[in-house]
DNA sequence: TTATCTTTACGTCAAAAGTACGTAAAGGTG
DNA sequence: CACCTTTACGTACTTTTGACGTAAAGATAA
């Protein structure tokens, strides 16, 4: 078992033994919430200092394993939608000593300030389903607004961004369907399509476009308690691939 | 120095001292050619197996420079188009056993029959200007047409399928210029979209959508020598980012 | 009760992009 | 020099995209 009064020196001992070194996962976990972008952070502990999930790879499991058990760690999610975006592989990727003296930690020279390429992937989760979850390193998982998020630990920052683009770039390829509940309205869906491209669609030209995209089904259901017309529940017909 | 007469040994010491265990590049250089896409590939030697270029990523260096420098090796360029797209990471890639006993290696267990994670790169380059090069443990390196690639070592072939869906995917966003020569003329250009799309284009349509993109100039010499009539040479006007 | 306001769920119309196909001129070959 | 292929255009039609119109639904305010 862990020792958590040493979390440090178990965790570098155990990362030694069971995983590869000098490689990691890193995750940005989006969720959909008040219309706005969310990630998944997490507070280092005894620090104000946040980041993205993350952790190694151990030797027994594929990195696509990997990647899910750790979103899975956070999340308590069984299945999530993931999607390898980057490869994060310079040899200086941010200033480690300013990060150690950040997060107050004593290393190892030898064994744990090696470099670290890591391995990027983002994860699109229904965000009410979410029960965040810190891990031994951290004390804190929470939900932050994409546009709220601040300086994180690491090279954090940037690899939010690249998986921002990469989200978008998806958008133009498919639906993207699993950042919101089985049963939604069309305006829903736009406020999604804005908020990841970042500007405003035409609500009758986007009523057009996914009506004429086959994707979606009407259930005979509308949303009640709307202050104005209610609207249709819709739902993805789930035949192809989907985001 | 290398010691030749003990390749492999020399190799794995050198990896083990040098380079990131666990994490090797593996490259797929297109070429084109008499109207067909070309892989640059490497014959183990003393055996009739060809596999794809690649190499470790040295712990100096990032994972772009490592790539760069293996294709540099390869094909005598100085200055290529690479593109990250996949990273292969199963437990299992492939038969492990049957690759070593093609290649007549005699691994020591501990240090190099580990598994290894894989970063997939591929590169577009002008056919003509390679000097396909072989490294010490290939005796020799030629192109193969894309469609009469034999079976490779290790899990080679399938990392071509995902590189070509890759570049597929690049064609549908922008113009990928590499491959040709400085100037070409359209019909060459619609030769080499319909190799990679895998079907034929009308030539009018194609002209008309080339002459639209705006990134194509047209030159005052035309194409000589050909049996009709002679085509003029354009070239790209480099000034976004292109393939 | 009824006018008002916002939102939904459609529709219209024109511009742009994509697709099918026509054709004259260029440059060989028989 | 007739003939054939290829290039370099052009025309016409269809589909997609984008700007904008509007009636019905449902709440709120007078």
């Amino acid at each position: 078992m862990m020792d958590y009064n040493q979390p440090t020196k178990n965790f570098q001992k155990e990362v030694a033994e069971q995983c590869i070194r000098y490689l990691s996962i890193d995750g940005v976990i989006f969720g959909f919430h008040q219309n706005q972008l969310n990630v998944l952070l997490l507070r280092w502990k005894g620090t104000n200092e946040w980041c993205l999930p993350g952790g190694f790879i151990r030797k027994t499991e594929s990195v696509d394993e990997a990647a899910e058990r750790v979103m899975q760690e956070r999340t308590g999610l069984n299945e999530l939608f993931l999607q390898q975006f980057h490869v994060f592989g310079a040899v200086v990727r941010y200033d480690q000593d300013a990060v150690w003296r950040k997060i107050n930690l004593n290393v190892d020279a030898d064994s744990w300030s090696e470099r670290t390429i890591s391995i990027g992937y983002y994860a699109l989760v229904e965000h009410s389903k979410v029960v965040p979850t810190p891990d031994f390193l951290t004390e804190e998982c929470r939900w932050w607004p994409l546009d709220e998020v601040p300086g994180l630990l690491f090279d954090h920052n940037h690899i939010i961004e690249v998986a921002t683009r990469a989200l978008r770039r998806q958008l133009n390829d498919q639906p993207i369907s699993h950042l919101l509940p089985e049963s939604f309205t069309i305006p829903e869906l736009q406020r999604l399509h804005e908020t990841i491209l970042g500007h405003p669609l035409d609500a009758r030209n986007f009523y057009k476009k996914m009506m004429a995209s086959g994707t979606l089904e009407r259930l005979t259901e509308r949303r009640a308690g709307t202050p104005h017309k209610a609207p249709y529940l819709y739902r993805f017909t789930r035949s192809e691939s989907q985001a």
